[in-house]
RNA sequence: GGGUUGGUAGCUCAAUGGUAGAGCAGCGCCCUUUUAAGGCGUUGGUUGUGGGUUCGAGUCCCACCCAACCCA
């Protein structure tokens, strides 16, 4: 890639050529009428505009130019002639290559074809580009290339910058539906000395100074409860997480993660919280023309390549909430009847791979991700699960077999958990004795000190927002969500 | 970690084991309202890396690198 060819040679060569000329080859300051959009806005016939923007293309008439000046706003087409910005502004202008940044002022015309165009009247080098830009009709279709350079990829796919212009609007609109209700938005510990909140394989790293080893946050959940135990009554953080785990479709090591708690709520109050929110959000990014406003109708349709409808998710409201068990009951009525050799049986007929080592309770869940989990798009919140698939929520005031928690599946994936809060001091140490085993230099004793002052009860929850981006944009995969997906790096 | 598929010009893609090609971009010429502008001409390659088989390898074999998908 570092190599010179003769392309970039051509580039250099001009870029010479320019600076031999007195030009700036990458500019300065210059005074715009706005953003291209803007100026599109601003557009009439006769109009003095200034805009800058990226040449994207380029059409030769023999003494007639036209160019496409592009910026992430829009596309606004520019017309030069040596009749209007001079013979000396046209041999610059013969240096100027696609991919280079220009300002241009001028005055706006119609063209034959009723195109608004900039009749340019004098023109500026604004940054060189040495590179050629991808191909304009195809644009950059490989895909590690798509993800390594990420900034080609928005230059040339549309596609791509509008999923990632969602997530900008999707992650600003959740902002303003938590503080509207009253949350506080906080900053809590990246860099901790003991990952806690969530069980989890943590980065590693070390502070110099206080020669201290410490790790990358797996979760910000044992900060924010001491937020409540502090008097906060609703408090979120909407950040980054880092787990040291395989990477996949679904799985990026650092992911971007809402976490929210609230005093004197419930899980059942916090479902109640995020299916408003997400119901919201989807009606932020999804396009207004096609939906009748007063319609509480949501529909998100995923598309393929060729624009095809692949799945659409029916989002209106209300959700379905079911409990667990009567999930498991929908795929085998008497599965809770069945001795634990038959469950497995039954497992293989189903087609569910299970494997021996799996505990009892194992076999039921493998069963509930591929029969349920996998195959469950609308929205649906798995309420009351066993405890031991969630050792750290509250137990069920009814059946001690059980936790109040719910578990949000949409698009065949987990979303959201929710909980109702261990605030019970004595309790949360034990579980988290239970599950550090040997381990007891990872337990929080900081966040055990806290909780004994008093904790309020309250209702948690998780929510995913890569995951939610794909969800609400049909992404296929976490890395099309995630503008700098980890990769390894080339050679 | 295992399996499958892929990596060829700046980009998008071709090429039975037999001279590595096209379109776009580039360069040159023509064209004063084009829209993937058009016409004529033309440059451009360590075929991911390293070995091997063969008279001959982009193609077959082995190892490695990177990626995508599936599985654990």
């Amino acid at each position: 890639m570092d190599e010179e060819n003769s392309l970039i040679a051509q580039r250099r060569e001009k870029l010479e050529a320019l600076r031999a000329r007195g030009a700036q080859p990458f500019g300065r300051a210059y005074e715009t009428s706005g953003s291209i959009a803007e100026v599109r806005e601003k557009f009439s016939e006769g109009a003095t505009l200034r805009l800058a923007g990226r040449i994207t293309a380029h059409r030769d008439m023999g003494k007639s130019h036209f160019v496409d000046l592009r910026d992430a706003t829009g596309r606004m087409q520019v017309y030069v002639h040596a009749k209007e910005v001079g013979p000396e502004a046209i041999e610059l202008f013969k240096l100027v290559d696609l991919g280079d940044f220009i300002g241009a002022k001028g005055t706006g015309f119609l063209t034959k074809t009723g195109e608004p165009t900039v009749r340019v009247h004098s023109l500026e080098l604004l940054g060189k580009s040495l590179r050629p830009l991808p191909e304009k009709w195809h644009g950059l279709q490989d895909v590690e290339a798509r993800y390594r350079q990420r900034y080609l990829d928005l230059i040339t796919n549309e596609q791509s910058r509008a999923v990632f212009e969602k997530r900008i609007a999707i992650v600003r609109e959740i902002r303003h539906f938590m503080e509207a209700r009253g949350f506080l938005e906080v900053e809590t510990p990246m860099l901790q000395a003991v990952p806690g909140g969530a069980a989890a394989e943590p980065f590693r790293t070390h502070h110099k100074a206080l020669g201290l080893e410490l790790y990358l946050r797996i979760a910000p959940e044992l900060y924010l409860k001491r937020l409540l135990v502090a008097g906060f009554n609703k408090v979120f953080e909407l950040n980054r997480n880092f787990r040291n785990e395989g990477i996949s479709r679904k799985h990026n090591p650092e992911f971007t993660m809402l976490e929210g708690y609230w005093a004197y709520a419930d899980f059942e109050k916090i479902a109640d919280l995020v299916e408003e929110m997400v119901c919201h959000l989807a009606r932020t990014i999804s396009e207004t023309g096609n939906r009748k406003p007063e319609s509480s109708e949501i529909r998100i349709e995923h598309k393929d390549a060729e624009g095809n409808v692949t799945r659409t998710l029916n989002l209106t409201r209300p959700w379905r909430r079911a409990r667990y068990r009567d999930l498991i009951r929908e795929i085998d009525p008497e599965w809770f009847n069945y001795t634990n050799e038959k469950r497995r049986e039954r497992c293989a007929e189903l087609g569910v791979e299970i494997n021996p080592r799996m505990a009892d309770y194992e076999v039921t869940q493998q069963l509930f991700e591929k029969m349920v989990e996998e195959k469950t798009f609308d929205p649906l919140f798995v309420t009351h699960c066993p405890k031991e698939l969630v050792p750290l929520a509250k137990q069920n005031a009814e059946d001690d077999s059980l936790v109040d928690v719910y578990e949000l599946i949409i698009n065949g994936q987990e979303i959201s958990p929710g909980y109702t809060e261990l605030n019970d001091p004595v309790t949360q140490r034990q579980r988290l004795l239970d599950q550090a085993g040997d381990e007891t230099q990872k337990i929080d004793e900081e966040f055990l000190l806290a909780l004994e002052h008093g904790m309020p009860s309250a209702g948690g929850f998780g929510l995913g927002i890569d995951r939610l981006v794909m969800l609400l944009t049909g992404a296929e995969s976490i890395r099309d969500v995630i503008l700098f997906p980890l990769l390894k790096p080339k050679r």
